[in-house]
DNA sequence: AATTGAGATCTGTGATCACAAAATTATAAT
DNA sequence: ATTATAATTTTGTGATCACAGATCTCAATT
């Protein structure tokens, strides 16, 4: 029997290409941390989780692998990423350059019902981290960067802020899990106050700030894992 | 008979596993121009140029619409991407954020063998526009770029940029035969003093210029491919 | 000449099989 | 008990088939 990846997973409801849903379930995986770094993954056993054939499978493993998300080892074996100090230090460059500048661009694009959104997910965030919900944190947080990138349906930026995001994911789940969310900060208030401001420098500049301050808080742990 | 994508394509004799010979084909075809933005491709069309099976293509085609090199349709044909001012814009950006970081990044490691290797190519270059050799302006210098970037094994900046080059370059290619290799100049000399005076910001500046002014020369024809 | 529509063909997607290399387990030898 | 070796299973890769939806062909009709 081939080994199992994970379990417990939602059973498939949409009407989506079955390959596209399950490149959508493994990337929430991804994102939200449920995945660990290094840990090898077999087609037939996502398959076998996802209750799919492995042909789907393999079209999403292959886009994932593209994206950086997994990788094939030294002889075609698919892992889950795991962090090397380069590939941290050109992250944080990368994250740096360009999730401020979408940001800054996505700012006049965000009505009154995305910031409320943004607001609602904050304070979701604030009680993940005083009640020590990493799993959470890690959702709230991808969800309340992302509720501001995605008001700009920018076509190039936002898959590639979101291969990065995908990258470091994992990562940052197994870090913030060992040093608990007491080390945890939200930097997302002056974010927050920029978009009411309609000001998108200041944006730009809340978010380089939180980019650096959670970028700073992992590096230490680099090796680590 | 499957539409024929290409041909005349120099048969297989590497060592790689088939999959990969196909990507990187694809690649430098997509790379040097010769893929039209618009066209429509077939996986079994390219498998019979390429004188292989449909499977490999799929794979590598999968991994190509991940890097947004191609795109598939409305309902499901795969295409060359075309350029829109959108995404033109974000390209730019993109690249102005990210090569002359890596450049920068790249330059200590830069040996005397590849500064070399990067005056020849730039030499060849020069020819390629007075003689009014598009097809050799396009590949000479996108290997000029990469020869710069690839002096560092960057394992998450270089497959970004090298993503953001398949997604411009059939744009450039058509613009480039249009408008003729009069309108084009060679900006790398600076960037070889640059790397010769061994200083990393003197050449992010060069390749800062000289992306600025390609993307220049490109903006004005979008939509009137 | 332009339009329509039925039949044929092509295309991406998913399923299944085959196979060699790798990994795991089982067995034997010291 | 530990190591060496043989047998078995698992895994990624490639090939082939099935199929529904899209596209194309081309004659019939207006």
């Amino acid at each position: 029997m081939p080994s199992n990846a994970f379990s417990k997973i939602a059973p498939r409801q949409s009407v989506l290409p079955v390959n596209e849903w399950v490149y959508d379930t493994l990337c929430q995986l991804i994102l939200h941390g449920e995945f660990v770094p290094g840990v090898t993954l077999t087609l037939r056993g996502i398959a076998e989780s996802l209750d799919v054939s492995p042909m789907p499978v393999r079209e999403s493993v292959t886009r994932l692998i593209a994206e950086g998300a997994l990788e094939v080892s030294n002889k075609r074996r698919i892992t889950v990423s795991q962090m090397t100090q380069k590939k941290f230090d050109e992250l944080a460059l990368a994250r740096l350059s360009l999730e401020p500048a979408l940001s800054a661009l996505a700012l006049p694009l965000i009505d009154a019902e995305r910031l409320k959104l943004l607001v609602d997910v904050d304070s979701k965030l604030d009680v993940a981290i005083s009640t020590g919900n990493i799993g959470n944190y890690i959702k709230y947080n991808c969800q309340f960067h992302f509720g501001i990138y995605e008001a700009s349906p920018s076509p190039v930026l936002l898959p590639i802020i979101k291969s990065l995001w995908l990258r470091f994911s994992p990562f940052y789940r197994i870090v913030a899990g060992r040093a608990g969310t007491q080390t945890l900060d939200d930097y997302h208030e002056s974010a927050i106050d920029a978009i009411k401001a309609k000001d998108p420098d200041a944006l730009a500049k809340a978010i380089h700030k939180d980019i650096q301050e959670g970028m700073e808080m992992l590096n230490d742990s680099i090796g680590k894992q």
